[in-house]
DNA sequence: ATTATTCAGGAACGATTATTCCAAATTTGG
DNA sequence: CCAAATTTGGAATAATCGTTCCTGAATAAT
């Protein structure tokens, strides 16, 4: 029979999410990915196709890695209104941290390829459904617990969320000032009664 | 003497931003320039020097005109929620009207370029703060004028603000759905009391 | 030992990239 | 008419782009 692969493909995916993460998918050269994944140029392109093929699987790992978290974090509350805080401030904190200034893989994808690009914003469009519907589920949950007023319009509100999240993420990308973002998680949450 | 220019620089820079602000940077090839500017090659480099100071000059174009008029608008208030309305408003029906989707010049090259090009991050930096700061005295009017309560906080509103009118702007990249703008829009202008 | 598969490394591909340069044509004012 | 400046179009550049292919070594099961 046959050799075994030596590296494993989701560890090699998980270097192609950072590598278009952080420049983009006209910004990553085909060199930059054989040496930023560590593999030779015909396993590259043997195990994960062209160009665009490896970038929507990258981009399609980030979803199920990152936005799952979001949406697992979103389900599992007992506050609502303490699990928005807490996404919301993990959020910055990431954002914070991260001497590349990525961002959020969606967003920049959603600016970059989206309006070029169908079956990308496919994806994109679909990421942001699913953490919507995180959203609703938890202020609805909230207003069955009567923690949160009946009167608020929940879907409304899940989408204003969705919105204020990008929009702190497209901030990360050009600066770092804490204090802007506390002051708009404080706006943020004053809806939230 | 010599022989006079015969294309308008300001035209076709105008042309250029366009084009950028559709395509971005690493998206917009010379090639793409010289057909769309409709000026030849040679005349596009002794005109504006090479691709990265032919960008800056034209996101600095797309500042001083979209920037201001957004600003303007805000500084003549005589109702500042009602302004507030307008200015959301008026983003969203830009938005589902471009076929293009190209969203927002600053937004996208915020993305795109700015944690990779600190003289672009200053301006997109500093188009921030003008739009910030233009929401700030909008809000002080209101407050001064008693539409508004002195109870909140101006300047963490006008960041909330602006955090919105970019979320609203990477929507735009990736889809249109006017309800769910519109739901958005609701929930912004009920911070406003 | 043979056969099949995968690896790395790099050569090679044609296409496209950004940019420079040149020649010819055109327009202008002196 | 002359001289200066600007136009265009295209040729030419060197570099990089994404992709394919080849070679030779490594590994594994039959």
């Amino acid at each position: 029979m046959a050799r075994a692969k030596e590296f494993d493909e989701k560890t090699v995916l998980d270097k192609a999410v950072t590598l278009f993460w952080h420049k983009g998918y006209n910004g990553t050269s085909a060199q930059d990915l054989v040496e930023g994944l560590g593999i030779s140029r015909s396993s590259m392109y043997d195990t994960f196709g062209d160009k665009r093929t490896l970038f929507i699987k990258a981009l399609k790992l980030y979803e199920e890695k990152n936005t799952k978290d979001l949406i697992s974090m979103a389900d599992q509350s007992a506050d609502p209104r303490e699990t928005i805080r807490q996404i919301l401030e993990n959020l910055v904190k990431e954002d914070l941290n991260d001497q590349l200034a990525k961002g959020c893989f969606m967003v920049n994808t959603a600016i970059e390829l989206a309006p070029h690009d169908k079956e990308v914003a496919d994806i994109v469009n679909s990421n942001m459904a699913d953490v919507v519907d995180a959203f609703y589920r938890t202020i609805c949950k909230g207003q069955e617990s009567g923690q949160l007023s009946p009167e608020i319009d929940a879907k409304a509100i899940a989408r204003f969320l969705y919105n204020n999240v990008t929009g702190i993420r497209v901030s990360s990308r050009s600066g770092k000032d804490k204090k802007a973002m506390d002051d708009i998680i404080k706006v943020i949450l004053s809806v939230l009664q």
